[in-house]
DNA sequence: TCCAAAAATGAATCTATATTCATATTTCGA
DNA sequence: TCGAAATATGAATATAGATTCATTTTTGGA
C-alpha cells in the first residue's frame, strides 16, 4: 500500500540524516554543528529536518536511541545464557570493537565538544602522562621487572582505565574514594606481569 | 615597586578567570560556554576578559598551557631518575589521581549534575556495555574461573581501557587495527586473574 | 491528464553570544 | 589632595545559527 512506501521512505530519510548528523557531531561537537551543515551533508533542506525532528536536541536524542538499539541487537546475537562467562566476555568485547569500527559509534560527542578544531582541554596533559607511563614501563621491562609486553598498549590501557575510574568515582559522593585506586590499578594491571616475584631496586 | 604589584594582581585575575573557565568548559563544552558565563563565575566584567585574553579561543589555549605546566611540575617533584621504574610508576599514578582529585573533582561532579540534560551521545551505550561486562565477570567469579576480585572496578577499567585503545587507534589511518585488540585486552587484564589454568565450560 | 493533498524548500525571523568601545572608576605620583 | 593615566565596565554592535512558515514541488488517485 501507499502508506507503506511513505513510511519506509520517511524512515530512510531519517537514517540518512542521523548518519550525517552523527558524523558531524563527532567531528565538531553538538554546539559546533549547525542544522544547516547537517542538512547539506544529508542533502536535504533545513526545513526537512524539522519535519522529521522537532528540534536539534531531539535529533541528537534519536542518535542516542539508535545507538542503544543497535548495541542491544548485537549483544543478543553474540551471547546466550549458556555460553561460558569468559568466552562470552571475549565475544562482548569483540562485538563492542566491531561496533566501534563500523559505526564509529563509541566515540564521545562530549569529548569532541571540547575540540574546537583540534583542541581538547586536557589532551596535552594526557599525552605527557602517557609518555611518562610508557617510559617507566619500558624501563621496567629493560630491568627485567616485567615480562616483555607491548608497553604502548599497556600504557594506553592504564590511562584509559584510570580515567574511567576517576570519572566513575567523581560522580559519587564518598569522601576520598581515590586513596588506594592507584594501588589497585597496579595490582590488577601491572603486577600480574612481573617476571620475578619481586621488584628490582 | 608598583609595576610588581600590578603584574601580580593581573596574574591573580588571570588565574581566577582560568579556573572559572575550565570548570565551565569541562561541564558544558567550549561552544556551550559563553564569555558572559565565565565573567559572571569569575566575578569580572566581560570587558575585563578581553583585556586579559584577545579572544575566547585564546583563553582556552591558556588553560591548556597551564595544565601542562602544573603536570610537569608535579612529575618533577615525584620522580627522579634512580627511582626503580615500578615504584616510579606507582608514584606517577598517584600524582595523577591527586591532580584529578584536587583540580578536577569538583568539576566532574558538576558534569554529573548536568547529565540529566546530558549531551553525551554514547553514555547509554556505555552503561549497557558496562552492565554486561560486569555481569559476565560476576559469573566468571561464581563459576570459579576467576579469583574473587572487585568486578565493578575491573569492569570500569576494562571499559576505560577499551575506549582509550579505540580512541587511540581511531586517530590513526591503519586499515583494521582493531582485529586482535579484544584478545590482547583479555590477555593483559583478565586472564592473569584466572583461578585455574583453564576456563570452565 | 489533472488537481487536491502531502511533502519539501529556503528565505525571513528571532535569539544567543563573541567582540568592541564610549564611559565610568580606580590608581598613584606630584 | 588632585588629575592624568591605567583599568574596568557593560550596553551596543555584529554575526551566526535555530526555528518558522509562506511558497513551490511532488505525489497519487480519479
Amino acid at each position: 500500500m501507499t502508506e507503506d512506501r511513505r513510511a519506509r521512505r520517511r524512515q530512510e530519510d531519517v537514517e540518512e540524516i542521523l548518519d550525517a548528523a552523527l558524523e558531524l557531531f563527532v567531528a565538531q561537537g553538538f554546539h559546533g554543528t549547525s542544522m544547516q551543515q547537517i542538512a547539506e551533508k544529508a542533502d536535504f533542506s533545513v526545513g526537512k529536518l524539522y519535519t522529521l525532528f522537532p528540534s536539534k536536541e531531539d535529533l541528537f536524542r534519536s542518535i542516542q536511541a539508535r545507538g542503544v538499539q543497535e548495541m542491544v541487537t548485537i549483544f543478543e546475537n553474540v551471547v546466550d545464557d549458556d555460553t561460558p562467562p569468559l568466552v562470552a566476555l571475549l565475544n562482548v568485547l569483540q562485538a563492542g570493537f566491531d561496533f566501534a569500527t563500523t559505526k564509529r559509534g563509541i566515540i564521545r560527542v562530549e569529548v569532541a565538544e571540547r575540540l574546537g578544531r583540534a583542541m581538547n582541554a586536557d589532551r596535552p596533559v594526557r599525552d605527557l602522562f602517557m609518555t611518562r607511563i610508557r617510559d617507566l614501563l619500558d624501563r621496567a621491562v629493560a630491568t627485567g621487572d616485567l615480562r616483555p609486553l607491548d608497553t604502548h598498549l599497556l600504557a594506553t590501557m592504564l590511562m584509559g582505565a584510570g580515567e574511567a575510574v576517576v570519572e566513575e568515582l567523581a560522580t559519587r559522593e564518598s569522601a576520598d574514594p581515590y586513596a588506594d585506586i592507584p594501588d589497585r590499578i597496579m595490582e590488577l594491571m601491572v603486577l600480574p606481569h612481573l617476571n620475578r616475584g619481586e621488584v628490582s631496586r
